[in-house]
DNA sequence: CAATCTGGCTGAAACGTTTCATCCGCGTGG
DNA sequence: CCACGCGGATGAAACGTTTCAGCCAGATTG
């Protein structure tokens, strides 16, 4: 592998011109710039980022760590990061835990060590050992759709409690007595606290909650519980989802046992993926300015290692409701 | 921060043992090795892997570059990638062109100085500016989601031309005249064999074929199409869209107008991502094994950076056809 | 003409690891 | 008692950069 000191040699001038051909092109004479500049396009020279990375101490790279990739949510929310990121000259790197434990510490270990700028990170959860561990290391960090006290880092979520109280409210104010909640892992704080959006929100109503917990957050766990609901006897007349994903595959399962929507079962969702308006019944659902998430969780993660004096701050974002065919009354119905 | 000489004077050792206990446990007394430990711990030491790369020459990551990580296709196609490296010790970044050439160049670039182990690539255009540069660099690459000459690379493709013929055959089979297909940017080798397989499919057959080009392989840009192919006269029978993203815009605009699907209008999609079967209308989609295509391709790459000697392979998946509502001829219709 | 400045370049140190030759002390076989 | 082997530890070199003090030659100033 060609290095620095191949092209010096070549271009008969001593290693410390060649980096400054590279870093600081104005202070070399431009004979000598060009007659270096062709002899690394001759040899093809690229310069070892880790060299690079070394001598300097710190390194041009992001991590961005999100919960599940299969979520579109969250592929908005690195195309948010990675805009800001960019705009600073910063690249973002995109790893995905699956929600799985085991896989995060190794993440968060691999960051650590390669000594990146900072990260964004959506946690399973922020008691664990794989945090603690992390959290040693030193690695400035943003916390993005989770809340965290600013004693320990910036966050930039958004509000779930108010997300959840939105869907059962709107399911509520639309004539529904017996509403079934099918929420995610409850590791998740956003799960615990959109099911506490709910309850809030139904307490003092007559209606009757069920809450169903999915073993994932993705559809083939929605059709799970979709075919949990179908069994249920009285059966539910509204399903509020804590993702999206969820509700697509509830609402496969509706529509495969042939109970119309919304007529005999409405249906919420969370997130407002673009799929969602695309489904066999579009959906009502709970958005979420996902790229907005990104973008200004790596915003604040920038301030902060530009200026370690800048104090944490908790963004919290709230969630709006988009109505669609999945539980608008006919007219005339 | 805490470096591995601090560790060493800490625990009153060479920092030639520090290492050995991180590295080779087992070569270092029991006593020692366990002081030395419980020092990591204290200090909270994490080994800085440039350093450790710039010793070792090669770094433990591979590169993942992708077209469109909003195209769960390509989720997919992580997915499988990153159990294959896994499986060897090895972390993927995963980075996302979004179809620019600006930016797959940037991030080859990153992955070249970066000296990762390898890339997987699934480049804009295979002979761009972009391209030429990195292969300079050395770095390993295979192609994934496209052929590429084995003078040149190993790849992992599923073969387009058949895929697209399925369709077409499909759409013929069900008794259409008069089709439309709705591509995506010429530029993409995926694209044109698709069409190429179309076209090759309905020579000889009585059928009209409409080609319409869309601005990306996205769901606002099946919309346009949708638009367009609603304003024709005659207005085409049956639809095949390049992708599931193009065939989930499209079955929108036609929804929203109103048109009957499958008896107004059938729909053909391509890749069978999960949404396709979740859609207003269930797609009939082309199935490419998205998985399968990564870790193929992963493990390729693994084996030729373990053995130079190794030939470069081309390997092609075979589509398949998944047949739903959005094409099926009603019963008694 | 001496002193000073300046543009352009050089040489070497430093970054934090890993690795390898070497060394030490001790037990063992001859 | 010597030689040897061996487990365990050490010290220094090397990896490819960047940076910085310093050097040289020529221009500028007083």
């Amino acid at each position: 592998m060609v290095g620095i000191k191949d092209v010096a040699k070549r271009a008969g001038v001593s290693i410390g011109t060649v980096s400054n051909v590279v870093n600081r092109p104005h202070v070399v004479a431009v004979a000598t710039r060009n007659r270096v500049l062709s002899v690394i396009e001759e040899l093809g020279y690229v310069r070892d980022e880790s060299a690079r990375q070394l001598r300097a101490g710190r390194s041009r790279i992001m991590g961005l760590l999100v919960l599940d990739l299969g979520n579109p949510f969250f592929v908005d929310v690195a195309r948010g990061a990675e805009q800001a990121a960019h705009a600073e000259g910063l690249n973002i790197i995109t790893c995905n835990s699956g929600q799985r434990s085991d896989l995060e510490a190794s993440y968060l270990a691999m960051f650590a060590e390669q000594r990146v700028r900072g990260v964004l990170l959506s946690p399973v959860a922020t008691s664990g050992e794989a945090l603690r561990a992390f959290r040693r290391s030193g690695t400035p960090y943003v916390f993005v759709d989770r809340k965290a006290p600013t004693s320990e880092a910036s966050s930039v979520a958004v509000d779930d409690l108010a997300g959840g109280a939105l869907a059962a409210r709107h399911l509520l104010e639309t004539g529904h007595h017996n509403i079934a909640f099918v929420n995610g892992p409850a590791i998740l704080a956003q799960c615990r606290d959109r099911e506490q959006g709910v309850r809030t929100a139904l307490a003092g109503s007559a209606a009757e909650l069920t809450v169903l917990e999915a073993i994932g957050l993705d559809v083939s766990s929605g059709r799970d519980a979709g075919a949990r609901l179908l069994g249920m006897s009285p059966r539910p007349t509204a399903v509020f989802c804590a993702n999206d994903l969820l509700a697509l595959g509830v609402l496969q399962a509706m529509v495969g046992a042939g109970v119309r929507i919304p007529e005999e079962m409405a249906i919420v969702g969370y997130d407002d993926i673009e799929f969602a308006g695309a489904a066999a019944v579009p959906l009502t659902s709970v958005r979420q300015p996902a790229q907005r998430l990104g973008r200004t969780a790596a915003e604040l993660l920038l301030a902060e290692t530009a200026d370690t004096t800048v104090e944490h701050q908790a963004v919290v974002f709230t969630p709006e409701l988009v109505v669609r065919e999945s539980t608008r009354v006919r007219r005339g119905a």
